[in-house]
DNA sequence: GGCAGGGCTTGAGACAGATCAAGGACGCTC
DNA sequence: GAGCGTCCTTGATCTGTCTCAAGCCCTGCC
């Protein structure tokens, strides 16, 4: 793919993570994942004004921060392609991966609360996001009640997701916290189209340790022993999900 | 206290527990929670529009659920009086202490995502919360943009205080987890207008090991040895922080 | 006043997961 | 394709927290 960001000779120093949308011709209308973001359900004049509000679309390198703790909140973020981590600082440098994205997820919703980014957003590979300026978001969610009601929706469904990692964390174990996590990313692939039981995982051992309260050894030791039991076939990143029935089972899941 | 619901001699199976808010002249106006709860910084005209909006008072006893896992969700409610425990419940019937709430604090913003409860909050001593019907909310707060931007607010406050119990819960000690749990408290009840140094403690030894991630001997054991070593003094539920420099200390707070 | 039951404390021992340590695999860059 | 750094695996040992167990202290009830 040539570097977009670099056409017709202008000074990359901008273009570089500033595209115009319209210029690329994006519209929510065509994006793939218009059904798990926020335009899902809108009518055709809603969706249409949404286009207009997103300003621009970023991109980032792996590693670079989409949004930094500390910084004044101005916009949501949506992920359009690729993935990132989420992660909250205590005072003392400890670091927490909360959250993993991908595609249609929203975020910086923790800005909203004070007007200031409370944690980071690291982008895990190559990723795009479309920015939507929160003041303009609220303004057009109130000239359009359904708009408003998928934004009530997404912020409650974060908190419900919160709730579960909070199960996970403080009364689990660690293989089940590990299937939880396998079977969560299964879902969540599955929902965008991709295989429900092979996928390449982003993050390294240590940041899966961080998200589920384990160390990265402890990580490493729970996928050989998945490993030998036949539960999924782990090559470094590349994950396979041998037997979901069991995995669920193990994860307090009998569905 | 007189039992209200039984006034005048009204069959009391609906009145014990359903009070027109109307009758007993309260109003977002001179409620002491107002600073705290959703009016706070709306004008006149928006809080007596919100007053109307609250449809009844419901009250309830010790170990009454305020909603469950499963109803459909129809209101939030804010916490007038007393305490409540929010719990989420596994699939296999394991429980997870999500948070506890007092006067002020907005209940079921789980609801909201899949107008569905997700867990279920569980009074912790008598408590009187005000019924706040979700659509009318969502209207209201449409025509009243601050009141917009105050749920805004309320719901990703909550997504912030989880995130610090997911940082508490994947990467603390046992007895960081508690400091940081005895100072909270410490700091919302000086907020209410209470003792930051001396309270009781409304929920068992188990309920805070739910919360925290630990078994209930933990947290006792943890109790007596901060209690040798000076920190607090405890006497079954009531609690007297002693040395708050030292706690925040240990629960990894420089301030 | 005695009794029952829930909640709390404390001790001893077990164990899951952390820590420490070493080496290997993989993917960069030059 | 050599060399380096990051990430990952695996083993040995340690330890914080859990588990099991016993007894105490309230509070409410008969």
């Amino acid at each position: 793919m040539p570097n977009i960001g670099n056409l017709d000779g202008v000074p990359s120093v901008a273009m570089s993570t500033v595209i115009s949308i319209r210029d690329l011709k994006t519209h929510c209308m065509t994006c793939s994942m218009r059904e798990l973001c926020l335009p899902v359900g809108l009518e055709r004049e809603a969706m249409h004004q949404l286009d207009q509000l997103v300003s621009e679309r970023r991109r980032f390198k792996r590693g670079e921060p989409i949004y930094s703790a500390g910084e004044p909140f101005a916009a949501l973020y949506a992920i359009r392609l690729g993935s990132c981590k989420t992660t909250v600082l205590a005072e003392d440098g400890r670091e927490q991966v909360a959250g993993y994205h991908m595609p249609g997820d929203l975020l910086g919703l923790d800005g909203i609360g004070h007007d200031r980014h409370g944690c980071q957003s690291i982008a895990l590979e190559d990723i795009e996001v479309c920015v939507l300026p929160f003041g303009q978001l609220e303004e057009l969610s109130h000239r359009f009640p359904p708009l408003q009601k998928n934004l009530h929706r997404v912020l409650s469904r974060e908190i419900i997701r919160d709730h579960n990692v909070m199960l996970l964390l403080g009364s689990m174990r660690a293989e089940e916290r590990l299937a939880v996590f396998l079977l969560n990313l299964s879902h969540r692939y599955h929902d965008r189209g991709y295989s429900a039981t092979e996928f390449v995982l982003r993050m390294t051992r240590e940041e899966i340790g961080s998200y589920l309260g384990l160390k990265l050894e402890t990580v490493s030791r729970l996928f050989s022993r998945f490993q030998q039991e036949g539960l999924i076939q782990v090559q470094g990143r590349a994950i396979k999900l041998l037997d979901t029935a069991a995995l669920r089972q193990l994860a307090g899941q009998h569905g």
